[in-house]
DNA sequence: CATATCTCAGATATACTGATATTT
DNA sequence: CAAATATCAGTATATCTGAGATAT
């Protein structure tokens, strides 16, 4: 995306401004939203950079460190959905694409035959390491936060993501 | 989205810990990042939930609340991206989409003839009441966020943002 | 028989690239 | 002629819905 010139001022500050002005519910609430729209936006657009020549996405990146972590390497499908907090046709997607550039292979479930586990190969593994040092190098783009503003966002939001039941 | 089972932990912790483990780098603003991550579609979910019966998505519902709250409630459509931080494209993409629903006009720009307005309809106000109420009451899904927390977050966000030349 | 797991087809939303017409 | 503005076609991604196949 074109950058453009930057404005001269917040527009999340004010858009605020006009929610007071305009007496208009929940302005600390619209501005936190926006903000986080805005952030995320943002850090997406940096992490995908980064990633782009590594053939990966932020969401497929997301699956292969997860099966990375996992104690055998694999997961079924369901359970990712789980973890990732993605549609299980999205996680169809994700696993399609993410087999096709020899990064998991699909393996039968041992005890439930009507699952499939996802299961990281070795050049996954290659993969998602080389891509970690990358998203590092440029702190999963968000430069502009301390560790100790990471951990304040990070401790806000749980307790939002608690509240909506996310966990 | 089917809601499955909320899972018993905490995802995003849980991926920390494992970090931490690995010795992988910077942990805290991984955290952040999935919080952010997360935290954005629950939020979007519950917005465009609101938001479906008035047939608006949450990126139409902010161009409506730019013009509403703009002097003439008109604004050329680059200046909309600009304040919307969207790409060029999706501007036109948005304001064809208000125009068909008799959300918005175009008109042409009176002094410079290459540029287009986009002006807001009475319908249009109407309809961006109606929203910003029903989003006021759902507190724009942050239900889990005192007004105190909300604040610290656009805090912390508006910080990231200014680093990363958002304005 | 009801439920669970995954897949697939179709639809939508958003965004980016690259090209174009018009105007400054 | 270069830059700015908006549009358009084509492509990509991610998402969801609804249906279906297979297995528990």
């Amino acid at each position: 995306m074109a950058p453009a010139h930057p404005l001269p001022f917040d527009p999340v500050d004010e858009a605020r401004a006009n929610w007071h002005r305009h007496d208009w519910p929940e302005p600390e609430a619209m501005a936190a939203v926006t903000s986080i729209t805005r952030a995320h936006q943002i850090l997406l657009a940096r992490i995908d950079e980064v990633l782009r020549p590594l053939e990966l996405t932020f969401a497929r990146y997301e699956a292969l460190a997860l099966l990375r972590f996992s104690r055998r390497g694999a997961l079924p499908l369901g359970v990712m959905g789980q973890r990732l907090q993605v549609h299980p046709a999205s996680v169809t997607n994700a696993v399609d694409r993410l087999e096709a550039a020899g990064l998991v292979l699909r393996r039968p479930h041992p005890e439930d035959r009507r699952a499939r586990l996802a299961e990281i190969t070795d050049e996954g593994r290659r993969r998602v390491e080389k891509a970690t040092a990358a998203l590092g190098e440029i702190r999963f783009g968000a430069e502009g936060l301390t560790d100790e503003a990471a951990r304040r966002i990070t401790e806000e939001l749980t307790g939002m993501r608690r509240a909506a039941g996310d966990f």
